[in-house]
DNA sequence: ATAATAAAAGTCAATATTAGTCAAATTAAA
DNA sequence: TTTAATTTGACTAATATTGACTTTTATTAT
């Protein structure tokens, strides 16, 4: 039914692990076997998938006895979370990326899937779908500056 | 004997599979090949009959392995008020109308006011300060509906 | 030690695979 | 007859897959 493609398997397969230790190490070429793909295809899911946002820090090392380790993070462990993720967002910020940042702030607690669900429905594409294209990201950006600075105070 | 058109046809047959199961995932092109009709038609059935008026939520994926998934929503008492709500948004609105409205939300008890508060600050003024006045209302507006249409139902 | 070779992982752009949009043409309803 | 709803298809956008080429690191040979 759902995740036909060998991206979000091989997303699953990787979080399955990550669901029991708190981090992975892998062999990207055996992975690649594994799931019958290319080598490349690996960097893709991890570059779409494990981002910083979505609170994995990947490390990894080539030639012999190469490997590339994703490790969650808890961005919590920082005190100034919300300036980091201020940062990260900047001036502009796809939906994806804002997506996997108010995840991440439901996951740590700071939201309840409430709110999490109307920032999300705000910051939409659909809602924010203008005319010019680069205008929705900068909105985007705008709202959920607006909302992380919101946080730092009640709580 | 009614609904001979197409788009009639399609939205009873997915209304048929959605009587069993709460959600339905399909791929456009087989379901317009199914109904011997273009795909963008799938669009038309979805964006003229499964509506979150009607109580369907609706959520999609491009590219390989892509999907559209249509989610059976509780819709809660309030959506007619909710309705009459967004009527009143319109396509512009200003911040202090805004508020008005969310602040009956909030005593109607359909917000909290850790939700009004959120809310409020991704629709301020400082937010959504364009060098366009008419802009920053046209957002506003969208993001109020939005809003206002994920409240319609739970979870 | 140094150079050559092997063994990884990374990058990037081309291509493939979906779904979305929009407006013109057609058909049905009022 | 006017208006609204439907059908159609050309064009656009998003996401995924693939593979040739590059870079980094380790190992082996000289």
């Amino acid at each position: 039914m759902q995740s036909q493609n060998i991206s979000d398997i091989i997303e699953k397969y990787l979080k399955s692990i990550l669901a029991d230790s708190q981090q992975i190490e892998i062999k990207r070429s055996e992975i690649a076997e594994l799931f019958n793909c290319v080598p490349s295809q690996i960097n893709y899911v991890i570059n779409t998938r494990f981002t910083i946002q979505n609170g994995y820090v990947v490390k990894s090392k080539r030639g012999g006895g190469g490997y590339i380790r994703i490790v969650k993070v808890n961005l919590l462990d920082d005190s100034d979370v919300i300036d980091d993720l201020i940062n990260m967002v900047g001036d502009e910020i796809d939906f994806n990326k804002a997506f996997q940042i108010i995840q991440s702030l439901y996951q740590e607690g700071m939201l309840t899937r409430r709110e999490s669900n109307l920032i999300i429905s705000s910051i939409d594409k659909r809602t924010l779908a203008f005319e010019n294209r680069q205008i929705e990201k900068i909105v985007r950006a705008r709202i959920l500056i607006s909302i992380l600075n919101r946080l730092r105070y009640d709580d």
